[in-house]
RNA sequence: UGGCUCGUGGUGUAAUGGUAACACAGAGGUUUUUGGUGCCUUUAUUCAAGGUUCGAGUCCUUGCGAGCCAACCA
């Protein structure tokens, strides 16, 4: 986007507070945090909120923090902390910080003290399923239990035996004392400390009782001196509570603002759920090409400006919303076109045997690599008497707007030179097993003096100088374009063809590809080299299909 | 039958009381040695009903609809 653009385009109702608050002397510059827990990995969701985070802190001269919220240690790994450093990095992003709710235990366990002393917390030793029933219904106020008159003197003691392991797991939690009447269930006394003698991945046996997400993450952001705390919709309720803490606390007022999450189209965006498609074994990994992760986009060809485009173009509003998955799509051809290399591959292939070409005789093409770039330069495709052309590319009932080979009739080879269908060749069954055809002489691509008027232009490649290469061509995950209002498993809507597996024949230069190297497969669409491949086996996954205009 | 958030083309996002704009998708045309790309044209009485106003998508009232909230998850 040029600057001009960035400049006419309107900003969105986040931007707009922080104009706000930068006029009104408010703050004099700002600090954002992109707070990811590290029990999966990341998708195109968490894509929205690092490009909304960091682009914030970008335009504004400010900075990002990324800060793990590690506070329950018993779905948490370093696995996914790695994973999610690299995404984040990958898509073009540098945090001033990487940080760690966990970082932060000491104090925050000095808060709860504290919130002890002020008469605002007490320890609890009701059973779940009771406290469950003693908090009411959005329509029912809930009632008090004894626990909450203890002293503060017995609330320290008993706190610090939880902490010092004197108490078996989920026999008593800390709860901050609000309101059991309050319409917002979060603010019926909401619990703040459990114990869990579990290992954290940072912490390890140091602590056996872990906050809760409402005491870690508004107690973080406060810490950091994060200035606007951004976090999608879900989380409306919890700012009452994020600002109650920080007015009891008196810390730094950092402020909560919420945005709707991304939702796409024929995929799921929630972690669980896809964390249960990897377990089950639905696709290869959290990396497989059809996940919305961003590992899954990076195996699938997706580029990390084409995803930046993508958030900057869905904007951020508090609309709950299910983008179209051709809006994606567009923003990866677009990038694609501007900068890969064009190559022939023929995947369904029918032999053509170009009767006018000596047997042995090889005659080098120069291609252009891209017409988009001048830069790009060519490369040389050998040219000989026996090739493939795709399947589809000849037709013995053509209509009349089908403008590739029929019988009779003439094509030019992306190339090379206009041929003429002299024979149809067919097996017992009357399938089209090969072509005879002839080439017109002087129609050679770029010197072309045969005046031989065709409409078609059609890829192929030598029978004989070929690699042949494994193509991956991936399809959506799901049948349904809207998984999330689906009343039952969201698993009865996988699509079970989501994965075809062909072999193809690439021209010759395709050897030397290596990993990531994406490349538009002329008239087909856009591919990328996979990690899967070696010596033995070149493999190629589908980022995307080129847009088709033709009907019949 | 509580509270909160939100309703603008098929999908998103704008319009900050003054001609409903932009992108994608769809349709049509044009260019093209990729049926790709590019270029052009085209698609809305803003959830409903009242009200305020010279003027309402925007403000007010009342409905209706959607999403979220009752984990020792985040």
């Amino acid at each position: 986007m040029s600057s001009k653009e960035e400049k006419e385009r309107s900003l969105n109702f986040i931007e707009e507070i922080i104009e706000a608050d930068l006029a009104s002397g408010k703050h004099d510059s700002i600090l954002t945090r992109f707070p990811p827990e590290p029990n999966g990995y990341l998708h195109i969701g968490h894509a929205k909120s690092i490009c909304l985070n960091f682009g914030l802190a970008n335009k504004y001269g400010g900075g990002t923090n990324l800060r793990f919220d590690d506070t329950n240690p018993v779905t948490e790994d370093t696995e996914y902390v790695d994973s999610i450093k690299d995404d984040v990095k990958w898509l073009g992003f540098n945090w001033v910080n990487e940080f760690y709710a966990s970082d932060y235990f000491d104090t925050l366990y000095e808060y709860a003290e504290k919130l002890i002393n002020k008469g605002l917390a007490y320890v609890d030793e009701t059973s779940s399923e009771e406290m469950a029933e003693q908090k009411g219904t959005p329509t029912e106020p809930g009632k008090r239990n004894k626990f909450c008159e203890r002293s503060i003197e017995d609330n320290l003691r008993i706190f610090r035996e939880m902490r010092d392991g004197k108490h078996p797991e989920g026999s008593m939690v800390l709860r901050a004392k609000i309101d059991m009447t309050s319409s917002n269930m979060l603010m019926r006394d909401p619990i703040i400390y459990r114990i869990k003698f579990a290992h954290h991945h940072r912490t390890g046996d140091k602590w056996c009782i872990y906050p809760m997400y409402d005491l870690a993450h508004g107690q973080s952001d406060s810490i950091e001196h994060i200035t606007h705390s951004v976090c999608t919709l879900e989380f409306v309720p919890h700012r009452e509570l994020y600002n109650w803490f920080i007015e009891k606390l008196e810390i730094f007022p950092s402020k909560q603002y919420e945005f709707a999450r991304l939702n796409l189209g024929y995929t799921v965006m929630s972690k669980r759920k896809l964390k249960q498609l990897v377990e089950e074994n639905y696709v290869s990994g959290w990396d497989d090409p059809r996940m919305p992760t961003i590992s899954g986009l990076r195996r699938r060809g997706y580029t990390p400006k084409s995803i930046r485009d993508f958030c900057d173009r869905i904007g951020i509003a508090k609309r709950d919303n299910l983008i179209d998955v051709s809006l994606l799509e567009f923003f990866i051809r677009d990038h694609l076109n501007k900068i890969s290399s064009r190559v022939m591959v023929v995947s369904d292939p029918l032999k053509v045997t170009i009767t006018n070409i000596p047997e042995g005789h090889v005659e080098n093409c120069e291609i252009d690599n891209n017409p988009e770039d001048e830069e790009s330069g060519s490369r040389i495709v050998p040219f000989d008497r026996v090739i493939y052309i795709e399947k589809e590319d000849f037709m013995e009932d053509a209509p009349k707007k089908y403008f590739r080979l029929k019988p009779d009739g003439v094509v030019r080879l992306k190339g090379a030179y206009i041929i003429q269908c002299d024979e149809v060749i067919k097996d017992a069954s009357g399938e089209v097993i090969e072509l005879k055809c002839h080439y017109i002489e002087n129609s050679k691509s770029g010197q072309d003096t045969s005046g031989v008027k065709c409409k078609g232009v059609i890829h192929w490649v030598s029978a004989t100088h070929n690699v042949p290469v494994e193509l991956r061509l991936y399809d959506r995950l799901f049948k349904e374009e809207d998984v999330n209002s689906y009343e039952g498993d969201f698993k009865d809507l996988i699509n079970e063809n989501s994965l075809q597996i062909v072999t193809a024949y690439a021209e010759p230069s395709l050897k030397d590809a290596t990993l990531e190297d994406k490349f538009q497969f002329m008239r087909q669409g856009y591919y990328v080299l996979d990690k899967d491949s070696n010596e033995d086996k070149i493999i190629f996954n589908r980022t995307v299909g080129l847009r088709d205009s033709w009907k019949k």
